[in-house]
DNA sequence: CAAATAGTGTCTCTAAGACAATATCAC
DNA sequence: GTGATATTGTCTTAGAGACACTATTTG
């Protein structure tokens, strides 16, 4: 009698050859940098986790943080922990952007890659401090398509400019993958992995959801668009972004005072 | 001197146990049933394909197509090989869904599944025909949220009847997974995957392009309505569908008659 | 003619964009 | 007061939904 239980008390897996897999992350956080004029807004910068590679292969090139698939673990559950070992700090969100299995994506071998965007508060890093060691920065990121049609990412921390370009290759179900042309001297396939999740950090955020990822509890609707503008790189009348996001949020009792202008009440989001 | 090259030449992947990956499909394909009344329209119903499984675990239960990852090729590859092999037919499109690697998610040890969902045309599965081996069949497929907001999968053939229950975890990004209640005696956490595929697909088929994959080159409005209706459940009046759709297709100087009812004009996927 | 689908025109309602105007603070 | 942001109100426009109406075919 050849049972379930039997089959797989006799059972081993064949001993065909197991890829490795790792778990990507392209971390994003919001920073407000500091005024220039003591009664203007903060500007925000959109920023992204990278660490500088220590070993071979890319030895000293930028890429994402990120590591092996332990056993007992969930993929998610890899993603978050390579974030918490290298930051510190657990993000609030977690989306997955794509498996990337390219057999020749990595020059050890076969490794495949399931890519997360996930998103940080600013609260949440100054609290542990941004670390100054070398090997770990905070990038400021820009992305955008020129006239060719090719999408140039740029991402920068002092004098350090990684600038790579990528095309679009259209998928079926509106989906888009990214090839790259130029790397940008980012380790591994690290420039499509980090396009891709800026287009799904972008989409996501058109469902204000997300956004209040970015923000502390309470903010100003000021400081909510702007984080908002600052992704999706994009520029909303005042009076209507408040109408489109009223539905999103709930009003507290206190305001921003001593700004130098009228102050601002702060919210909170909405149930 | 440890250059890259002397890096790699001596490189060996570590001994770290590996996960087995697989690539399971939720390949979808819309069916019109013959008509009750000569002069009415066909009915539509959306379809998925499962397999019966030949041997443990889970031996004679239904479950998604699916097979490991092999060397050299990328997991979308392998996804579109296991659609192949089933169906003889290349889908036209390929869409992730997810990746699936709780631990104990596979009692024969540590398989972590990269999900797709996938379309098929009637017309490419009507021409290697309908395969009446008992081994691989296209399941009629309800997908339905009740009052106390448990989400019911029910899929049936003849006379097999797989209802499943699931119940709906928000994550954040306005993602969502599906936690299963009960299995309706699907294989693995297929249940799951299958929800998380539907949604997927209706999400996709809200801009229209989604839809044509379901059609042949040539169709009628009314058809084009149809299909999607029946994939996202939800009725539109005429009118305004083809106002909708009007930006998204070309109409040719075709017509379909003999149907009993004023004859409808063919139109063209727009480019 | 009857029954069915194909296709058009138009009204309403909502939501987004543009823009003008007012409110309130720190200096 | 000045210069900045905060906040409200209103006009216009685009698009979705509802619905009435016409057109065309086959048995």
């Amino acid at each position: 009698m050849d049972t379930e239980k039997d089959f797989l008390s006799s059972y081993k897996l064949s001993d065909y050859e197991r890829p490795s897999v790792t778990a990507d992350v392209a971390a994003f956080m919001i920073s407000s940098e500091d005024k220039t004029d003591y009664r203007r807004n903060k500007e925000n910068k959109l920023r992204l986790l990278l660490v500088k590679r220590g070993g071979h292969p890319f030895k000293g090139m930028w890429a994402l943080p990120g590591g092996f698939l332990q056993k007992g673990e969930t993929i998610e559950q890899c993603a978050l922990r390579e974030i918490k070992e290298e930051t510190d700090v657990l993000p609030v969100s977690l989306m997955p952007v794509g498996v990337f299995s390219a057999p020749d994506r990595d020059p050890r071998g076969w490794i495949i890659s399931s890519a997360y965007a996930s998103v940080i508060s600013e609260e949440s890093v100054r609290q542990v401090g941004m670390d100054d060691a070398d090997d770990a920065q905070w990038f400021i990121v820009s992305f955008d398509r020129n006239e060719r049609d090719e999408y140039l990412l740029s991402l920068s921390y002092g004098d350090t400019v990684l600038n790579a370009v990528l095309t679009e290759e259209k998928t079926q179900f509106g989906r888009s993958e990214f090839r790259i042309l130029d790397s940008g001297s980012l380790a591994f396939d690290h420039a499509a992995i980090i396009a891709a999740a800026l287009t799904s950090l972008r989409h996501a955020a058109k469902s204000f959801d997300t956004i209040f990822d970015f923000l502390p509890e309470k903010f100003t609707l000021t400081a909510f668009q702007k984080v908002q503008e600052t992704i999706m790189n994009v520029s909303v009348l005042p009076a209507n972004f408040r109408r489109m996001v009223s539905g999103y949020v709930t009003e507290t009792d206190e305001f921003v005072r001593g700004e130098g202008h009228r102050p601002a009440r702060l919210y909170r989001r909405k149930e």
